[in-house]
DNA sequence: GCACCTCGAGTTCC
DNA sequence: CTCGAGGTGC
């Protein structure tokens, strides 16, 4: 096993200097303390550029901190070379008493924010500034850049001769306030400009920021000793920067970008925006990769192509910006008022919104379980109006602390189910209670209990609650189970609350005269109704085990047990140890299963659901083809979406031939077939280096044909 | 006893 | 889709 600075250090190429770690040999040659001393910034200014910057992290975080801890060592040894601009000197300092104004040379001005954020949006931003500049339409179009409008914080940076002197907030744009000492910290800025030649002034603007999964460590640490978290990355950074404590400031993993410029003196100023931005970056400073430069066109596929991937970015953003690329250009444009006419802002639909809570109601699940929801005044948030939330559990109110009345955060990313993430405390109303849990079911107002170690408050009403019954005759009739098509939850919600039907063998005792008492239900769909009733009598033992919904049996235990016992009869007979005999049965599994049948009034509804003429093919016959099967022992999981099959019909051949399809992939996955738009689970199949099929591929495979390559001959079924 | 693999259950909006 | 928990294999 060689060293490990063999790994690090040998592996550079020569000449990278001081990215490579120092091995002993190399600390002979620095042999004065004030050598020493600037070596060892050099790495560690060369590492935070290469992590920050490149994005390309050259050494491991223990290297790097020891590199760190040298330095402070020989500092404290040699006060005389603790310079200002010392990696050191980001961790010191005391806490502030509040934060001096800092008045602004050139004042941060805002972005106009584009209300059309639409491609016409943007043709319409290129013609006010080709109006503007009186240039025709036959003129060579307007360059433009395009970058990303990040969701932190704006700060000023002033270098003076080269070193980090002072950074401020934005402020009202014209004075800020001096927050250098907590700017300091943050790795990702450089102390010191990468340049032998620094102007004599050079202000940089631009974004601190946290990364999600910074921002998720930090909570998670926050969670792990018991203090409050931060609601969002926003917050977060924000209140990092204005931490009156450096040393709290350093301990918060802040983030940079830089996207401009503010008054700048003795610098060879690039004549263009993203020349700036490239110059800026030769510095060290950290600029963002995604940008585009171009017409007017190539800021509409910016657009569309930053919408699409949004969500998959590393940290937070509101939009994208629009910007005249040339500088020269800009002035020509000058500022309406206080916004640039050079710039405009196109944001995308807000993933996080504030709302109040109406009300926190109480909902029972199929199993008893009482969900709370908050009922929010709506809001349009992440592309759609969003009403309610689920708040989960006691617990999970517990933590958040939400009560009606309350202003709240609501979060939806993308396709995610909205969430309440956070509670404005300061702007609850006075008089709001915590919420409590009731100890009563609020449908049927029977006991509702928590059980021991559980989180879950139950309503102990069973089959008396109209809220069960109601999740029961649904979970029956769904798709995989019963398949009964148009029994929705309205039709439901009016049987139930209608008294016509109390158990599953009522559904089959429904005539066209009870159905047309219903609301909305015409004779057509009364009729198709009754058909699709009558045409589920025909099922299977697996569909009609699951349909019951027993405790712990879905649809994949509902087939085991299918398989093992063969009939319902011989499963309704089984004790717990002939039960604790099928494979993926354990106590739990076998226990809720014997205690369902138990009951006389489960074998009751049974009985009369096989009176009422629901039938199933019964028998060994099923297990027999096991041993012929092509695909017997074989575990496939399906993705995306096939071009011909259905993911049932696909689920159902697969079976048929005796294979089996899980939900998730794994090591014991055999096969992973793919469609399109497949999600997380291709990536899955890639890590594990588990072999992926097409449609074809798995229909030739299933014709007993090696799965080498598409078989043009297969036939087509 | 622990780690990993599955399955069950719950959830929102169009 | 994700979380939590049951089941199994090491």
């Amino acid at each position: 096993m060689p060293h490990t600075a063999d790994l690090f250090g040998e592996a550079e190429a020569p000449g990278t200097g001081p990215s490579s770690a120092p091995m002993p040999t190399h600390a002979a040659a620095a042999d004065t303390p004030a050598a020493r001393a600037a070596s060892l910034r050099a790495q560690i200014a060369a590492h935070d550029h290469a992590y920050y910057v490149l994005d390309a992290p050259t050494v491991p975080d223990a290297e790097y901190d020891r590199l760190f801890r040298d330095l402070q060592a020989l500092e404290a040894a040699h006060p005389a070379l603790a310079t200002t601009d010392s990696p050191t000197r980001r961790v010191a300092g005391r806490p502030l008493e509040g934060f001096a104004p800092v008045a602004h040379r050139v004042a941060m001005l805002s972005i106009r924010t584009e209300t059309d954020t639409t491609a016409e949006g943007a043709r319409a931003f290129d013609a006010r500034v080709r109006r503007e500049l009186k240039r025709p339409e036959s003129d060579p179009p307007v360059v433009y850049a395009a970058e990303l409008k990040f969701d932190g914080l704006a700060i000023n940076l002033r270098y003076e001769d080269g070193v980090l002197v002072q950074a401020a907030t934005r402020g009202d744009g014209e004075t800020g306030e001096d927050v250098t000492q907590n700017v300091r910290t943050i790795r990702a800025i450089p102390l010191r400009l990468a340049t032998d030649a620094p102007p004599p002034v050079l202000e940089v603007r631009g974004e601190v920021y946290l990364r999600r999964d910074d921002f998720e460590a930090l909570n998670e640490a926050a969670r792990a000793r018991g203090d409050k978290t931060f609601v969002n990355p926003r917050n977060a950074a924000a209140g990092s920067i204005r931490q009156l404590d450096p040393a709290i400031a350093a301990q918060r993993p802040l983030s940079f970008f830089a996207y401009g410029l503010g008054e700048t003196q003795g610098w060879a100023t690039p004549a263009t925006h993203s020349g700036v931005l490239d110059a800026l970056r030769a510095l060290g400073l950290p600029v963002c990769h995604e940008r585009a430069l171009g017409t007017v066109d190539d800021l509409i596929g910016f657009h569309a192509d930053i919408a699409a991937r949004r969500d998959s970015l590393p940290f937070d953003i509101d939009g994208v910006v629009y910007k005249v690329d040339s500088l020269a250009v800009q002035a020509q444009l000058g500022f309406v008022t206080r916004e640039p006419r050079w710039a405009v802002a196109h944001k995308y639909p807000p993933q996080e919104m504030l709302t109040t809570v109406e009300a926190i109601e109480v909902q029972v699940g199929r199993t008893g379980k009482l969900t709370p929801v908050a009922r929010l005044a709506p809001v349009f948030v992440g592309g759609v109006t969003v009403t309610n939330a689920t708040l989960h559990n006691a617990s999970e109110i517990e933590r958040k602390d939400v009560r009606v009345g309350d202003t709240v955060i609501v979060r939806r990313a993308g396709d995610v189910i909205p969430e309440v993430v956070g509670v404005l405390a300061d702007r609850r109303p006075p008089g709001a209670m915590p919420f409590a849990m009731p100890h009563a079911c609020p449908v049927c107002g029977s006991l509702a209990v928590r059980e021991e170690g559980e989180v879950d408050n139950r309503c102990s009403g069973g089959l008396i609650c109209a809220a069960q019954r109601k999740q029961a005759l649904l979970h029956f009739a769904q798709r995989r189970a019963m398949d009964i098509d148009g029994l929705g939850d309205k039709i439901v919600e009016q049987l139930v609350d209608g008294g016509i039907v109390r158990t599953l063998p009522d559904l089959y005792r429904l005539g066209l005269l009870k159905l047309a008492e219903l609301e909305r239900m015409a004779e057509k769909s009364a009729a198709n109704l009754l058909q699709s009733i009558d045409a589920s009598r025909r099922t299977t033992l697996p569909r009609f085990l699951f349909g019951l919904g027993i405790r712990h049996v879905g649809e994949a235990t509902a087939k085991d047990l299918a398989r093992h016992f063969g009939s319902l009869d011989a499963l309704m007979n089984a004790s717990v140890e002939d039960l604790l005999a099928v494979e993926q049965v354990g106590p739990v599994v076998a226990e809720s299963v014997h205690t369902f049948f138990a009951q006389p009034q489960q074998r009751e509804v049974v009985e009369q659901l096989r009176a009422c003429g629901v039938e199933w093919p019964e028998g060994e016959g099923a297990a027999a083809a096991a041993g012929t099967a092509p695909l017997a022992g074989k575990t496939f999981v399906l993705t995306g979406a096939l071009p011909t099959l259905s993911r049932d019909q696909a689920q159902a051949l697969i079976e048929a031939r005796g294979g089996k399809v899980a939900g998730s992939v794994s090591k014991k996955t055999h096969w992973v077939v793919v469609g399109s738009d497949a999600g997380s689970k291709l990536d899955k199949a890639r890590e594990l280096g588990i072999a992926t099929l097409d449609e074809a591929e798995l229909l030739a495979l299933m014709h007993g044909k090696a799965a080498t390559s598409e078989s043009p001959q297969f036939p087509p079924d």
